[in-house]
DNA sequence: TTGACATGCAACCAATTAGTTGCATATAAT
DNA sequence: ATTATATGCAACTAATTGGTTGCATGTCAA
């Protein structure tokens, strides 16, 4: 089972996928061919992305007419945020102490 | 360049590299053999998943005697949030509702 | 309707990644 | 000293990934 976690972290591991969805924060709703502009590879490169993107639901689609028009959403990234990196965050400080404490223990050894 | 946000991003990608990040968080400063038990995979596999982490700063490693102990270091995971899950965040609602009004747009045409 | 434009699909290729096994080294315990 | 434990290093393999090219399809415009 591939979860939607899975998707989204896998999504954003990429640089060329961050910077598209990066263009669409700048301008949303974009099509495949304005999202092309700027990437150093092939159209065909940059739908691939946009599948995995989509797949995470990161970015959603409609077809106008001919072109395909591009838009973000941020609710993945939000969760993923609540319930994933928000725990890390929560005991941020005590985390730190912790680690702090234990090197300095390894030091006077 | 490998950027830092790079290597995190990538670092977060795989499946067992954040159940290790989990597992610190759980209980700080175990050891590589402490880290391995409940993966089914070779010491050799979680090694050189640490070695990731810590190339993304996730994680800092002390040698005490002969063994290894792993602390977990949320930094990383908060200067992610800071420059770049932050700025998603920000206009959550109202991407959300071009979103949906450029569905809806479409939608009766 | 013919041509141009925007996108979709599939096969293929190279690089990277996640894992393995085998062996070496360093520390602790008897 | 010898043995057991904990980790490190290197070579190899299989799967995945990021990219390519070629061709097909669908839509708009003259």
């Amino acid at each position: 089972m591939v979860t939607d976690e899975e998707n989204v972290f896998k999504a954003l591991a990429d640089k060329s996928r961050r910077q598209l969805l990066d263009q669409l924060r700048e301008k949303n709703g974009l099509s495949l061919g304005e999202l092309c502009e700027g990437h150093d590879m092939s159209r065909q490169a940059v739908t691939k992305h946009l599948v995995l993107l989509e797949a995470a639901n990161l970015v959603v689609a409609v077809k106008r007419g001919r072109e395909k028009l591009h838009y973000l959403n941020p609710v993945p990234i939000n969760d993923i945020y609540m319930r994933w990196i928000g725990k890390f965050e929560q005991d941020r400080v005590q985390t730190l102490h912790n680690l702090k404490e234990a090197l300095k223990e390894n030091d006077h050894e």
